[in-house]
DNA sequence: CTTTAATCGAGACGGTACGTCGCGTCTTATT
DNA sequence: AATAAGACGCGACGTACCGTCTCGATTAAAG
């Protein structure tokens, strides 16, 4: 049977998080291990096992700890929470968000834990899926709303599949963080934008 | 000092990347242990240290031999070996090539090790290194190549970065295929073509 | 401070005493832990942590408790509670009551839980001083009372020191029980007390 | 299947004797773990695992083995080792045996390991077993022998058992010893003999 | 065609981390 | 206030692999 979560140590929990954040950023990923957690957390190592099955678990949540940290913090802004804005002008707020996007994937705050879950979840496809469906794709989703919002106004073509249309503008970002198989700027978020919008052939 | 490589027994090495690649697909790739491999193999723990540092080292080794051994097999093929084929059609020719990546990145044969390689690479920033130079940026740089004909052919605008075209054409597929954020198939790489040739924007 | 005795729990000492016995006959003393102890019992840890200060406390009081209910059970036995019986032959007494004493340690019922409590003693001195005192003693001293009587009949020579002389019959049965040194019978014993009584010098 | 014994290291083997037996000493059996063991004697937890299946077979390895470099800086003595000595007077012979019983279980050099080890096989009847033909019974057969000339020299009754003849002496010491039923001195030791020789009844 | 030196299979070694068990303390809700 | 329940910090368990290190026994190049 579980473990009674209503007697559960919130300062544990807290420290687990922390302890968890600050190894994988100082030590790396693969040489952040679980007895490691438990005693920069001043923790014993069966209070992570009750809780966690994973370190990545452990870590998972510490991310979206931090992510919810830094959301609160940063008040109302309007950030991937309150979605893609919508000036009107399509191109312009695509570049917006993808040059956003390209600041928080070079952010050395957010790079280590960020690179570590993905790691996992590409050599791990049932963590992939909860990683995924958790992290991923909430923001995904909320380009294909803008998108459709741009259908509607006559700026994309009816007839385009707005899932497929927003991989065009988000996965060349992804791989290049991922596999850095090319730099990683604005510069690149733009073209991406146009390209995209536009096509390559001559018009 | 490195050791004599003219010494070095031809047989243990074919049968460590037997071992590595059958285990990978067995057990995968974390459960896949050195140990393992050696046992497998019938080979002492020495030799595998001796000519590799590290057991992703193997499995990319073993995982080249592969492909290699593949190519082979099949012959005169056009392949990615051959490049990307030029029958004037880019549209065309474009599709015929991401619709075969699709499924070799679909073939089970494959995906195992491919996976783990891919899994180490993010996790591992200086084995991405190598893992992208050696396997990753020869295949992607035949994309640029074609692109770089069609340029010269009128077919694609002349002040398009055929890097940033080519990532529009292949990001979207790699990343489905590492992150399962949408389906990998045939259907997905016609359109990703169309969308990228001629835009999403009404023409 | 020390708990309030008057509010004890009668029902939770006596399944405590019930688990541990049965524990440590069903899985042996090393393996009988105060947590399975508590959860055979159906009782909290902190009420046996509250009563006794280690499992050996515990496996203790639940032997005297054991052996009062047998007593009680038993009834008006003569019995070590009442002493050594007293015929006028010696002899016949001290076959008796060491026969006796040889089918109590070969009872299986009290085997386990004893021999527990002798293996912590001999391990444990301070354990020692109180199992001793509480368990041992008081039924050797029997034997030191019958002898002085023997003594005052003429039956023992007046200069043999008691406590010396007991230690000749009742040891050698204590370490073939403890140590397996050899058989634990009713010959053994009759053999013991003619020995003792006679000398084995020729006479 | 078993190690290779042939491919042992003599100097783990020394090291992890000298660290059992200096822990025992220092903090009591209970509370020598294997894994100070290890450390203590810089060597892997494996390296013990390998060879011993449990501490107590560790220290009783170590306690042969120091009782085996003592009698071989103790060259030619008598001792154990040569047998009972046999003036021809059995009763000095006993005494002086039994003296030099009592001091060296009176000697805390062999106090806390013989303690430990004793503890173990009263409680542990398969340890038991090993400890008891190993250690205790070739010294115990020594009295049987000296028994048995005793008895073609007409000085004990031909028809005494000599094994039990033996317990007479022997057991009163391991009982002191063990259980700490009274004082194990030179005294003691030369009343048992002349009781068990001559009998406790008027003669 | 030997000699000889490097590679080989094998696996013991000093270590680190694993995931589990039990300790004794503590907290919470129940009786 | 004592109780049943069980989370907690802690420490040891016995196991799995790590990467290094000997060992003979091939084994292929150089003498």
């Amino acid at each position: 049977m579980p473990p009674d979560s209503t007697r559960r140590s919130e300062k544990s929990r807290r420290a687990i998080y922390a302890a968890a954040l600050t190894l994988v950023a100082e030590v790396g990923y693969p040489k952040t291990t679980i007895e490691a957690i438990a005693a920069r957390a001043g923790v014993g190592k069966q209070t992570i096992y009750r809780w966690w099955s994973s370190k990545a678990e452990v870590l998972m949540e510490a991310f979206v700890d931090l992510g919810a940290q830094a959301a609160e913090a940063a008040g109302g802004d309007w950030a991937e929470t309150d979605g893609i804005p919508d000036t009107g002008d399509l191109e312009a707020d695509l570049k917006t968000v993808l040059r956003a996007t390209v600041d928080e994937l070079n952010d050395p705050r957010y790079e280590a834990p960020a690179r570590a879950l993905a790691a996992e979840g590409v050599g791990n496809p049932a963590f992939a899926k909860e990683f995924v469906a958790t992290l991923l794709l909430p923001s995904l989703e909320l380009y294909v709303r803008r998108l459709r919002t741009a259908q509607d106004a006559g700026q994309v073509r009816a007839d385009v599949d707005p899932y497929i249309a927003r991989d065009l503008f988000v996965s060349p970002l992804a791989q290049r963080w991922l596999q850095g198989t090319g730099p990683l700027d604005h510069a690149f978020a733009d073209k991406l934008v146009e390209y995209a919008l536009y096509g390559i052939a001559p018009r």
